[in-house]
RNA sequence: GGGCGAGUGGCGGAAUUGGUAUACGCGAUGGACUUAAAAUCCAUUGGUGUUUAUCCACCUUGUGGGUUCGAGUCCCACCUCGCCUACCA
């Protein structure tokens, strides 16, 4: 075959590019009667360097999925966008000072280009550029309804920071302590943060996994990614002190096993007990030290454990009663569960490695192991527990939780891996937080809150700890003091201390008592000289409690001060002038506090009374919860917005990027807009006064958390996409991407999609209905492809040497589509080989000529169920088998060559529509129904029949697929061969497998 | 350490519910065409042995066992590699 012989690949596929796009092929109609079908492929983020030969692969792979939909009468919705916010970027940008939205500008030309070239049925009339105002109008309108539905908190906190890049880091961004793109290792700084309140979603974002068909390692990743855990909270004293140490367990069946305990260096009760301890010196020495330690020098040191013993503390294990020694060391993370474990060497591998080190105690209470050896974590007996002893420890978890609610020490209680998503970024390359802070509002909006605890506690213990968060996370202040000599109160002693607090009051304030809290808020107020907004008391103790009975009924409760309790006569009219409203929450079951007692304030004071139910003293004791959102509710009054805080109005979307200078971001870690007077200085929405706009902008998986819902409906300038257009195409039908992003983006968007559906804005509760994963694409050598390693393959200079339609099927061809494949560039040629053999075949087609139909209605069937099944290599060997068997032939029908043409047009659209139309077709091939089968006729009607011998294969033989037993045990007896073989040998049985062989089983 | 997945020719890889292992392609070798090369076409191509006629026998899907008439496929143990994850209490 001379050079002439080859198809001129570029003048073919130029043309029918030209042609599709003309007569707008692809573009997709909403309304339609058909069946609709979402096709969606991740958009690229177009970098510098142009696509890489691994787009190509799945973008061609659903190319053809949509292709083939398409023609079986769906009406398909195949989009491209692209994610063009973030670092690279503006790296770039930084280095070649230019503005990173020229560079991103002509990135995205180039992208468009070069995926044009490769003959995609894309709708590009549905584009999205996540840079573009229009479309980032939309991101910051859906961030502003999250914000709204109190989804979005601001704290200051240590973030992961990258000295290199000078950005936060989502923890997720951290990969075993370095940055996930520059490698560098990372450090801690203190930042105000936003952050989405995506635990909350936690549970339905496993539960939700059910609904949808993902491959089955992606829902493993998720789920392991939330990382929920069953266990339970349990409480430990520590002798002679007023605090206690919170734990998480997943093990309470080893309680009695517990012989020390280790609070993380970063654990509030660390510095709060440096004044009762021997070696404070010591423990801050040890505490700097860790806080100094990256990430990665505390994980990758996972064998040398370190700690500190925190001397003279002592907590109490409630279950065995026994002292044990509290420490400090960096194995346990402030980051997961409470901060503090109960550590129980006999089944626990770190805590065995830990308790040897440092000689202490270990005490054996599940049998199984050999704890003088070795750790034991696996199921067995329990023993050395007391009243649990024989129990398995299966049923003991089950039992020792219930016996800990029972007693007050505990409950049961789920915890997850999955931590808040920080959204922040302190850069310019992203979209400005719509925010405004108002200084003037947030005088006006923001509360004070004293939280008075009772007897025994401490300021941020408990629920006391809860709320305070979460009033913080809102922007309020609040005042949670550690009240003096708590175990022993006195009243003139806590009311002085208050004193300093009285400044901070005024209308706007909130007091909370608590127990016996409740009794000094009272007090406190009466004798205040002004006027507080609310007084919430929580189930306040009151004189007219019988204490000395109590004491009988309760002897280990040190209650002993609570009848010498100075309580004077409490002036109510003098509290009831100093608060404007008074709500007191009592529970149904407080075995603390009689009922005489709500009664008797229900006569004296004018307040507002909550029955709650079950939730005994408010406190952990006796099965108390740590949560209680109806005060919570109670002091913020519905707003669940941050103080201060104001929307930018949605007239005023879309805040743009404004020009600036320079582009890099700062030291102190604000982001280069914060210089920008004319920009950050604005009127509050609100109360028109002077107003600073929010500085931070927010990550590149903003953009990518929605675009998808863009896609349905990307013109539309009065909604991000109308409810009509939602309820068509959502949801994504087929949802293709590299397994890179199968945590984070997917459970982002998850996380987005069910909060729109929360608020009634999208139709249902997932966004995509499958999901499946391809493999990456590997230079020759195996290795991964990178430019510094120089083994980059560039598409274009491959669709210019063999033509789009070759590489798109080489793609196809070189293995199975979800696994990593090394790119073969002389594998190519086979494929060129294969289809300039097609269009030589043209010549032979006739339109008379016989055909075998067989062959076509079983190339069709693979071709199908291959497409279907995402097999798309061997869809591609059944049509070079096809082709082979008739180029055998002299002649080619005509209507076998056609269906071998709809078959092949998925892969190689151009040369189809080529042939197509030379045939004298006047329709593209791409609009012609996709070819059916015949299921009889795809069937072989002769098979080559196997005769084994001991399943052993020693004769074949060409026989009818529907040949009887009773045929091919004639067949034996011609047979000279088989009969020799078994002739000296007693048969013992013939399997006999209809339309494959018989098997003689002899002896 | 945990989770998921994979080990098949010289290479990429095929193989329905257990039923002819190595489809398809690359590469290689030989031949045709050519002054020659490229390209193309034809033939051969898992290994070993015997025989030189290419008929035959045996072996072969990481290793070792097992289940079965029959195992690349199912079960058990082990080895190797890849990806994700990691002091998660």
């Amino acid at each position: 075959m001379s050079e002439t012989q080859k198809y001129d690949h570029q003048s073919i596929e130029k043309k029918w590019q030209e042609q599709w796009e003309k007569q707008k092929l692809y573009a997709t109609k909403d309304d339609s009667s058909k069946k609709k079908f979402y096709c969606l492929i991740e958009f690229p983020y177009p970098s510098a360097d142009g696509l890489h030969v691994g787009h190509p692969r799945s973008y061609t792979a659903l190319d053809i999925v949509a292709r083939k939909k398409r023609m079986e009468g769906n009406n398909v919705l195949f989009p491209m966008g692209f994610d063009a916010f973030g670092l690279p970027a503006e790296n770039y940008a930084i280095k070649v000072k230019k503005n990173p939205a020229d560079i991103t500008k002509k990135n995205v030309e180039r992208f468009r280009l070069q995926l044009k070239s490769l003959g995609l049925s894309f709708d590009w009339s549905r584009e999205v550029v996540t840079t573009d105002p229009e479309y980032y109008k939309w991101t910051q309108w859906i961030f502003l309804q999250l914000y709204k539905a109190g989804l979005l908190y601001q704290k200051e906190m240590p973030i992961n920071w990258c000295p290199s890049c000078k950005i936060g880091l989502a923890n997720e961004e951290v990969v075993a302590g370095k940055c996930e793109r520059c490698g560098t290792e990372t450090g801690k700084k203190n930042l105000k943060q936003w952050i989405f309140k995506i635990t909350q979603y936690a549970q339905r974002l496993i539960d939700d996994l059910d609904t949808v068909d993902y491959l089955k390692k992606i829902k493993t990743q998720q789920i392991n990614w939330i990382g929920k855990s069953d266990g339970a909270k349990v409480q430990f004293r520590l002798k002679d002190l007023k605090y206690r140490i919170n734990v998480f367990t997943t093990r309470p069946d080893t309680l009695f096993g517990a012989t020390y305990m280790v609070l993380s260096p970063e654990h509030e009760l660390v510095e709060k007990l440096l004044s009762e301890i021997g070696n404070s010196k010591e423990v801050e020495k040890y505490v700097k030290a860790s806080q100094n330690k990256s990430d990665l020098e505390r994980t990758d040191l996972a064998k040398k454990k370190t700690g500190v013993e925190l001397k003279g503390i002592k907590a109490i294990n409630p279950a065995s009663g026994k002292e044990m020694p509290v420490w400090v060391a960096d194995y346990v993370l402030i980051s997961y569960g409470t901060g503090a474990i109960m550590a129980v060497p006999a089944h626990d591998e770190r805590d065995y490695e830990f308790a040897k080190k440092f000689n202490l105690p270990i005490q054996e209470v599940i049998s199984g192991g050999d704890i003088k050896k070795e750790f034991y974590t696996g199921e067995g007996k329990i023993i050395n527990s007391g009243q649990f002893d024989g129990l398995n420890s299966k049923e003991g978890i089950k039992r020792i939780t219930t016996w800990i609610e029972k007693e007050g020490y505990g409950k049961a209680e789920v915890n997850y891996k999955l931590r808040d998503w920080i959204f922040s970024r302190q850069h310019y390359w992203g979209e400005p937080i719509p925010l405004i802070h108002c200084e003037n509002c947030k005088e006006r909006e923001k509360k004070t809150v004293l939280i008075i605890h009772g007897t025994g506690n401490y300021g941020r213990n408990l629920w006391y700890g809860w709320l305070a968060d979460e009033l913080e996370k809102l922007g309020h202040e609040v005042v949670a003091p550690d009240m003096p000599d708590p175990m022993e109160p006195n009243l003139d002693t806590w009311l002085s201390f208050l004193e300093q607090y009285k400044d901070k009051l005024n209308e706007n304030s909130v007091i909370i008592g608590h127990s016996l809290g409740g009794v000094a808020a009272m007090q406190f107020i009466s004798k205040l000289k002004k006027k507080i907004g609310k007084l919430i008391l929580v189930a306040p103790t009151c004189r007219d409690i019988d204490w000395k009975a109590y004491a009988k009924k309760h002897p280990n409760d040190p209650t002993e001060y609570q009848h010498k309790f100075n309580q004077p006569d409490i002036p109510y009219d003098q509290i009831h002038n100093n608060t404007e409203k008074i709500v007191y929450f009592h529970s149904d079951n407080d075995h603390y506090i009689p009922e005489s007692v709500p009664k008797h304030y229900k006569k004296v004071l004018k307040a507002d009374f909550r029955m709650l139910k079950g939730r005994s003293h408010f406190t952990i004791l006796n099965g108390g919860a740590f949560t209680f959102p109806e005060i919570f509710e109670e002091i913020v009054e519905g707003s669940q917005m941050p103080v201060g805080i104001v929307p930018v109005p949605e007239k005023d979307l879309p805040v743009e990027l404004p020009k600036v200078k320079n582009y890099e971001p700062t030291d102190t870690g604000e982001s280069p807009l914060a210089g920008i007077k004319d920009w950050v200085n604005v009127k509050c929405p609100k109360c028109k006064g002077d107003a600073k706009r929010e500085t931070d902008t927010m990550p590149n998986w903003a953009g990518s958390s929605w675009y998808f819902m863009r896609y349905c409906d990307p013109h539309n300038a009065k909604e991000f996409a109308s409810k009509k257009a939602l309820k068509y195409w959502m949801p994504v039908d087929l949802y293709n991407g590299g397994m890179e992003h199968t945590t984070l983006h997917l459970l982002y968007s998850r996380f987005w999609y069910k909060a729109l559906y929360d608020l009634k804005m999208v139709p249902q509760p997932e966004p995509y209905q499958k999901r499946i994963s391809h493999g990456m694409v590997l230079a020759e050598d195996g290795k991964k492809m990178s430019k510094s390693l120089g083994n980059v393959v560039n598409p274009d200079d491959v669709i210019k040497e063999y033509g789009a339609d070759t590489m798109r099927m080489y793609e196809m061809f070189m293995g199975p589509f979800a696994e990593a494949i090394p790119w073969d560039t002389k594998g190519i040629l086979g494929v060129r080989r294969f289809l300039d053999k097609a269009n030589l075949l043209f010549e032979k087609v006739k339109k008379s000529a016989e055909f075998d139909r067989n062959l076509v209605h079983k190339t069709i069937k693979k071709v199908t169920e291959d497409i279907n099944e995402f097999h798309f290599n061997t869809a591609v060997s059944a049509l070079m088998i096809m082709i082979n068997e008739m180029n055998n032939q002299k002649e080619v029908g005509q209507e076998a060559f056609e269906k071998f043409l709809l078959l092949l047009s998925p892969f190689a659209p151009h040369l189809a529509e080529e042939l197509w139309k030379k045939l004298g077709h006047k329709e593209s091939i791409h609009l012609s129904p996709w070819p059916h089968f015949d299921s009889n006729l795809a069937k072989d009607e002769e098979i080559e029949f196997v005769i084994q011998i001991n399943g052993k294969l020693k004769d074949k033989s060409m026989m009818p697929t529907d040949v009887t037993e009773e045929d091919v045990l004639q067949y034996i007896e011609r047979n000279e061969k088989i009969k020799k073989l078994i002739s000296d040998k007693q048969v013992i049985n013939k399997i006999f497998v209809p339309g494959k062989l018989l098997n003689i089983v002899v002896k």
